[in-house]
DNA sequence: CTTGTCTATGCAACGAGTTGCATAGAAGGA
DNA sequence: TCCTTCTATGCAACTCGTTGCATAGACAAG
């Protein structure tokens, strides 16, 4: 169970509102952590009720008022202990892996248009990530900043390569898939 | 929700017992979907009793009776189904990219020894994958088999490559993570 | 002959995650 | 004016997944 601790280090990068976290988790961390919005603000209440987080109630204008939550010591405390914990193996649910499996005792062709529309999807995911890049990690202030060199935005930076890397493995290999895929329809 | 539909694969590839489905989600399709055998036995039992598939008291020698269960032509159908609808996005939970965005809160050198033995998991399981390929798919029946070409053999084939995959892009990322946190601790 | 291990199945309780629905303020367009 | 969209929060019900525990046959080691 670490969909606290992804809200307490997503508070710590920057304080926002259970919606602004729910945005988020659609966005950067939703691509290594899902959550939807009922189960933030679930959460949230129950780390608010523990003393794990603040709130602040912020009137805006233009649109409704908001909570803006941000991490207070216990929260803090309760995220360096997780930290210090072995690290999990990932829990996979591939779909995907699954089907082609499957389409061995169906029809294999049947697949191919729907493979061919998961690999856009992956394939406009990277472009994504590529255009976050540039604009979060390149130009003057990347290389040689002025003062100490930044922790969490190298972090930040690495993890998004990850997320780099796994995209374009993922289109190889649906290369690969579709290949296979069209193989099997030619000479069936 | 698709364990369903993961265990009737399963069980086409080849009948067998709760016993022996946990057995299989511990290794080969484990690694694309998990799942615990009390999870198993329950929808086992679901399947069951929603005409699914068929159950075989199986008397065993040296060893407590099973049920071995197949596939029935309802679950076939719902399978086959399942086949034809769109693809889910994979969900995804990555602790250790929560842990590394973290770890800019708290200290990035106390990862290290955590992300190396995190790798040595990885490394380890591709070698497992590396020895299930030569095994599986390399010799005389696999280039040019006599008969037919087997359909389920090169999808069990194709998605084997995918995990393959997964682990060395995995190993290359967790050698650059390693690298980041390393400069983090030299010149903190 | 007790203890431990492997095969084999299962219940009960709990916690995590999903789905459907509901409310409400503010803005913009038909 | 009404309808839709976006921001913002939440409840209720349900399903899925995890953890702990329990039973039981067969064998092997001590």
């Amino acid at each position: 169970m670490a969909l606290d601790h992804a809200i307490l280090v997503s508070l710590l990068e920057r304080p926002g509102s259970g919606y602004e976290l729910a945005r988020r988790f659609e966005r950067s961390i939703g691509y290594f952590w899902t959550a939807t919005h009922q189960q933030i603000y679930r959460v949230l209440k129950r780390m608010e009720s523990d003393g794990w987080i603040d709130v602040r109630e912020v009137p805006q204008q233009g649109r409704p008022d908001k909570k803006e939550y941000s991490v207070a010591a216990l929260g803090r405390t309760a995220l360096s202990e997780w930290l210090h914990q072995p690290i999990e193996p990932e829990s996979v649910r591939h779909d995907l892996a699954v089907k082609i499996r499957g389409a061995a005792f169906d029809d294999p062709a049947a697949l191919i248009r729907e493979v061919e529309r998961y690999r856009q999807v992956h394939n406009e995911r990277l472009d994504h990530y590529l255009a976050g890049e540039v604009r979060d990690f390149t130009g003057p202030q990347a290389a040689h900043a002025p003062g100490p060199p930044d922790a969490g935005r190298e972090l930040q930076h690495v993890v998004l390569r990850g997320g780099i890397a796994y995209e374009r493995m993922t289109l190889a290999w649906l290369d690969d898939v579709l290949a296979t895929l069209r193989g099997l329809a030619s000479d069936r």
